[in-house]
RNA sequence: GGGCGGGUAGCUCAGUUGGCUAGAGCAUUCGCUUUACACGCGAGAGGUCCCGGGUUCGAGUCCCGGCCUGCCCA
């Protein structure tokens, strides 16, 4: 073994040995057929594919694999599925940012193309593989224990079929809905944006006093040309305040601020603050919209602000008091509508011209301003300004800077704009009940929801930390229903076909569908929505993806909504659609598809089919691309990489062979054998990862059959904080929904199905240097691979996991790296626009002054050159853990080299504990202690705990004493090299979940030891292939806890640390050996423990005798000792400074206790063994300064 | 605006129900090629525990108020 621990020397082969074990694929059969409990399950959230991960994903995943590893250690049988999410907007956005910058036709080009959709749907597609790969490979790199032929993709076709089957049970259940909502237009590229699309800009604007008119509410409302106006005098009698200032005979007005002008075509109300002394006075009159005439009533709410000149808050220095009402062109004027039941009147097309056929009826209710019609939104806000002066309703204008959404495509400012979309009703009962339900009762605040009979599920949810719970069920409680359609195309189109327009016979579907499928209410389901003018509009969703379904509706004139779900609902699906929800057909035996050789069979695959034309792809070809790409595998010698054969779903014991028997089939299921994992060479495809390829294919594992009864629910979920509303919720709710018994049924009012995971750990945020959140605009995200080349994985994880207390957030200062010199050094920072600290897009070594470019200078548009290359980061945050992996290394080498090699025959077979010296049942009791420690902390997520006490177990106990102790014994002792082997294998063990790499590549070498049995301390053997990440958790009997061995063996250190103390303020050379002068006491204590004391504190000889040359006093234990033979010659005026300083240090404290003591209070009510402790306390210093002065005397 | 954190040594952070002289790593000082490890060993120096009140025999820890700082939601 080398000096040193070199991670990249030992990485890659341990990876290789680990991927070659399969020994992280998870077995449901072992859960099932009872063999093993409790199993553990990884449902994390996955990353999204929009970018390579950072720190902060390093650290979730790091802290997955923590529990994943210990839990598999501790006998579990443990599943981690790993996978990416398909993000529709981020990576719709980077994808479309992409194509543009590489010249290709974007989105905007694209949607007026014939096939554009399908295009850019195949390079997000390849965008998304490459991603994937880099992903994956990044989390093999930083050693999770995956199941890597498990992994999956949102939008794969296991989990297409999942969402398929969940929106037609919310559909058919009544939980979806189509609903208006004002989403943010992009008037220019005309789509809908989601909020991170939206890019807020400081505009310089104005603030524009607009005057309406009060009047009267007309007689008839169907006539607004009759309204009577209110005058100043009579607002004057209703007790108006400063009305009295204005000629009484005016015309009264109420002023309204806006930045939108324009806007005001659409109002339908003015509100103010119903504690606005104008209130009162307004009651029952309104307000009537110079030019178009309309009517509109003054409302009252609590969100508008009341005027104040003085304040510091813009919004009151700037308000009027009055707010002008615009429900369908601004979200908060939309609320305010809502509660007050304000019309929604949209007075815009779609490309934010002013329009009167999108919602603004002016014909139909008579009313004016005509003249803007046909305007932009810009030249109609100056019409309306010139018109307002021009009639002296424009009171004043005054500049107003405030930030405005700018769409990030076009810059384009974003509209809101009123559309219809598709809604999940998760305010029900059955879906926000279920997720309150689910809540561990001392961790909810509230019992706001409905009681119910308690089920299974309920009450098993806990946070931890646990004020995560509150945030969980804050959210709840304020829950609207979730708007799941997105104008986008990367995503899981929404399966509804719409028809409108028919009359009313057309839209019974019955007969029609009766056709296609007997029970065709089971399969497929209509909604009909009337209309106010009496057209119907008709929504058909069904169960499959049924081609002759489809067929069928569109040649009726349906069409497929365009859009696409929102990313978090199958993301809710995740811990189900993973595993086969809603279920696969069986796998047939390995027998059966290969009766000469089934064991050759690593997995098996199955699709369901249906019919033999859905089987070869194409209804008019002979073969399919699935039938010819099987063929070309199975006909290639002499691998022979997979055997298939053709079922009825019925009776998967019998293949099909005969053509008639395939062809007559309905319910045909394909089963394919795979004999090898890894890519394989075929004849026609060249190299073909086959599981991968058949899975992309939607094949699915055989074994996913049994996925969801073995492992749901999984123990816990490790995220971060922002995903518990995002994602903890809706996979709570779908859970517990989808897998419950009484889903579907009318009577049930809530949801009572399992919970996906009953633990949720809420992990730290990483924040840079400077204490800001790490993103992409600010590239201070460190690639986790930049410190795995710097420190090494193991070190990698170690700090995460150590970094991991109870807190929020946690601070990364980094470091770049230069790629010339391989320098480490602070890299220069500037502030951005926004103000953040960013590092310099470009920065030159400060020590072969040559330049580079930095992420943020990426993110800029700077592309490195290979005179300028790309400076990877680190941070010296990581050194303390690549310190400690290189201290375990080199303790395993210095133990190894008495352990190994041709040992003497050990003469027992076991050892008992009497047969050992001190420090060997000290370090035992330490071990004992240590392990429990762990464990406990692994329990209770305390990450942190878990990573110290293994530190200062294996670097002070372990090494510092233990080690050094037992030097002088450890060759001809073979009951030591015993003790040595079993600490040092179990540590290795405790230590592998943090530190999986090290510890593979040291047990390696401990694993060949063969060692006496320790009575009561059991290390068991791997599972697999001789690997420590499937052997034993250490066990060790707690007899082994010795309260005697740890305080004999504490005096001993305190007895050494007190010699060495003098021997460095003595400068006394380390091979310099000395003679002790002690007490008793002292000398029995080291005669018992001998040799360890005279070798830790380099002692030539301890006695009882005062010695008779030059030396120099010190203290332990209340005892005076001398220590002489350290130099030739003391240097008293040295020595006189170490005691007075140790005298000024003992009367500090006397001083400190004696304080205590003379409080009377202290004494009557503190715990007697208290203050007895601190009088003995003060008789020991008293004792020990009277010895120290007389040593400061004989001197003087 | 609502919710949740953080402020302890020069830096990054621990500090479990209030209780012995408030700890660790890095940096720093002194000494050291000592039976593995200089990514090391031994010994030190370094703290108004953000500020102000309160409870208590006793507060870094509990309560109230303030200041600074960060995140999430609207």
């Amino acid at each position: 073994m080398p000096s040193k621990y070199i991670p990249a020397d030992h990485e890659p082969a341990i990876r290789a040995r680990w991927d070659a074990s399969r020994a992280f694929h998870a077995d449901p059969e072992r859960v099932l057929g009872g063999e093993e409990r409790c199993p553990t399950r990884s449902s994390s959230p996955p990353p999204n594919v929009t970018a390579a991960l950072h720190l902060g994903h390093a650290l979730n995943n790091t802290l997955q694999d923590v529990l994943i590893r210990a839990r598999r250690m501790m006998g579990f049988e443990v599943m981690w599925l790993p996978g990416t999410d398909h993000a529709g907007i981020a990576t719709q956005t980077v994808v479309d940012k992409r194509l543009a910058s590489q010249g290709k036709p974007a989105i905007a080009q694209l949607r007026n193309e014939p096939g554009g959709r399908e295009q850019f749907v195949a390079a997000t597609q390849a965008f998304k593989d490459e991603y994937e790969a880099h992903i994956t490979e990044q989390l093999k790199r930083m050693g999770c224990s995956c199941d890597w032929e498990r992994q999956r993709f949102t939008m794969d076709e296991l989990c297409a079929r999942a969402v398929r089957e969940a929106f037609f049970r919310l559909f058919k259940d009544g939980l979806i809905y189509r609903g208006k909502r004002l989403v943010n237009w992009d008037p220019v590229t005309q789509t809908a944006l989601s909020d991170d699309e939206v890019e807020m800009e400081e505009i310089e604007g104005h603030f524009y006093y607009l005057r309406y008119p009060i009047v009267h509410p007309p007689r008839n409302p169907d006539d607004t040309k009759d309204v009577q106006e209110v005058t100043w005098g009579e607002l004057a009698t209703r007790g108006y305040p400063g009305a009295h200032k204005h000629d009484g005979d005016e015309n009264a007005w109420v002023t309204v601020a806006t930045t939108r002008p324009e806007t005001y075509l659409g109002d339908t109300g003015v509100a103010l603050n119903p504690d606005d002394p104008r209130a009162k006075p307004l009651k029952g009159l309104m307000v009537q919209l110079p030019l178009v005439g309309r009517v509109i009533p003054i409302v009252e709410d609590s969100y508008v602000v009341m005027p104040d000149p003085e304040s510091s808050d813009a919004k009151a220095k700037f308000a009027t008091g009055f707010l002008k009402v615009t429900p369908a062109h601004d979200q908060n004027d939309y609320a305010i509508g809502t509660r007050h039941e304000l019309p929604v009147i949209n007075v815009m097309a779609p490309d934010a011209s002013i329009s009167d056929q999108h919602g603004w009826d002016r014909e139909r209710d008579n009313e004016g301003g005509h003249v803007f019609l046909g305007k932009s939104r810009e030249e109609a806000r100056e019409l309306v300004v010139k018109e307002f002066r021009a009639r002296n309703l424009l009171e004043q204008v005054k500049p107003y800077t405030h930030s405005v959404g700018h769409s990030y495509r076009s810059h384009a400012a974003i509209e809101p704009y009123l559309s219809d979309q598709w809604y999940v009703a998760v305010t029900n009962e059955k879906l926000r009940g279920a997720a309150l339900h689910a809540m561990a009762p001392d961790q909810r605040t509230t019992d706001s929801f409905l009681p119910r009979p308690v089920h299974d599920g309920d009450g098993e949810l806990r946070f931890h930390p646990d004020r995560y719970a509150k945030t969980f069920e804050q959210w709840h409680e304020g829950l609207r229903d979730w708007c799941i359609s997105r104008q986008l195309w990367w995503g899981h189109r929404i399966p509804v076909w719409t028809k409108t327009g028919m009359s009313e016979d057309e839209k019974d579907l019955g007969p029609l569908l009766s056709e296609l499928a007997d029970d065709w209410d089971e399969s497929i389901v209509s909604r009909e929505l009337q209309e106010a003018d009496g057209s119907w509009t008709v929504h058909v969703s069904f169960r499959d993806s049924n081609d002759p379904m489809v067929s069928m509706l569109e040649g009726e004139g349906y069409e497929q909504d365009p859009d696409v779900l929102d990313t978090w609902f199958s993301s809710a699906l995740w811990p189900m659609s993973t595993m086969g929800w809603p279920g696969v057909p069986g796998a047939p035996d390995a027998a059966t598809l290969a009766p000469e050789d089934p064991d050759s069979f690593l997995s098996i695959f199955v699709k369901r089919f249906g019919t033999w034309q859905e089987f070869i792809g194409d209804p008019d070809a002979r073969s399919g691309e699935v039938i010819e790409r099987l063929l070309s595998l199975r006909d290639h010698e002499p691998a022979k990489p997979i055997a298939y054969e053709l079922f009825s779903e019925s009776d998967l014991n019998t293949p099909l062979r005969a053509p008639e028997d395939i062809q007559s089939c309905t319910d045909l299921v394909c089963a394919v054998g795979v004999r090898t994992h890894g890519t394989v060479a075929t004849q026609k495809f060249g190299d073909l990862d086959t599981g991968a390829w058949l899975r992309s294919h939607g094949f699915v594992d055989g074994s996913t059959a049994r996925l969801l009864e073995a492992f749901n629910p999984t123990s816990v979920l490790t995220t971060a904080r922002e995903i518990i509303t995002l994602w903890v919720s809706r996979m709570v709710m779908f859970n517990r929904y989808f897998l419950g018994q009484s889903q579907g049924q009318d009577d049930a009012t809530h949801a009572d199905g399992q919970l996906p995971f009953k633990d949720v750990f809420i992990h730290a945020m990483i924040q840079d240097g400077s204490g800001q959140k790490m993103s992409k605009s600010l590239g201070n995200g460190v690639d986790p691979t930049d410190i795995i080349d710097s420190h090494g994985a193991d070190a990698l994880r170690f700090t995460l996991v150590k970094m991991t207390t109870q807190t929020q957030d946690v601070r990364m200062p980094v470091d770049l790296v230069c790629p010339h010199c391989e320098k480490t050094f602070e890299p220069k920072t500037l502030k951005n626009a926004s103000g953040h600290a960013v590092a310099m897009p470009e920065q030159t070594c400060p020590a072969c002054s040559k330049p580079m470019v930095t992420a943020f200078g990426v993110f800029q548009g700077i592309k490195p050159t290979p005179e300028k290359p790309l400076a990877r980061n680190t941070s010296s945050k990581f050194d303390e853990a690549r310190n400690f992996c290189n201290k375990l290394w080199n303790a395993s080498r210095f133990a190894l080299r008495f352990l190994e090699g041709e040992a003497e025959p050990l003469p027992l077979d076991q050892t008992p504990g009497e047969m050992l010296q001190l420090p060997d049942r000290w370090i035992l009791s330490r071990l004992a202690d240590t392990i429990a420690e762990c464990e406990k902390a692994l329990a209770g997520y305390q990450f942190s705990v878990y990573a110290t006490s293994l530190y200062d177990f294996l670097w002070r106990d372990f090494c510092d004493w233990y080690l050094e102790a037992i030097k002088p014994t450890i060759e001809s002792s073979s009951l030591q090299k015993s003790v040595l082997a079993h600490v040092l294998d179990a540590t290795v063990r405790l230590l592998h979940p943090i530190a999986p790499f090290v510890t593979e590549a040291v047990w390696e070498h401990l694993r060949e030891i063969e060692k006496v049995t320790i009575e009561g301390f059991e290390l068991p053997p791997p599972r697999e292939g001789g690997l420590l990440a499937t052997a034993g958790w250490p066990r060790l009997d707690d007899s082994w806890k010795s309260e005697d061995a740890v305080t004999m063996f504490a005096r001993v250190q305190g007895l050494v640390t007190a010699i060495r103390e003098v021997r460095a303020q003595h400068q006394v050379p380390p091979k310099r050996r000395i003679t002790l002068h002690a007490p008793e006491p002292v000398i029995e204590l080291i005669a018992l423990t001998e040799p360890v004391v005279s070798t830790l504190a380099g002692l030539d000889g301890f006695m009882h005798a005062d010695p008779t040359g030059p030396s120099v006093p010190a203290r332990f234990d209340g005892f005076d000792l001398r220590l002489s033979n350290l130099v030739d010659a003391v240097d008293a005026g040295a020595e006189m400074e170490r005691i007075k300083k140790a005298i000024a240090d003992s009367q500090k404290q006397a001083k400190a206790i004696e304080g205590r003591l003379s409080n009377p209070g202290y004494a009557e009510k503190a715990p007697a063994h208290l203050v007895e402790q601190s009088r003995q306390q003060l008789a020991d210093l008293h004792a020990e300064i009277t010895s120290l002065q007389a040593q400061l005397e004989q001197l003087a």
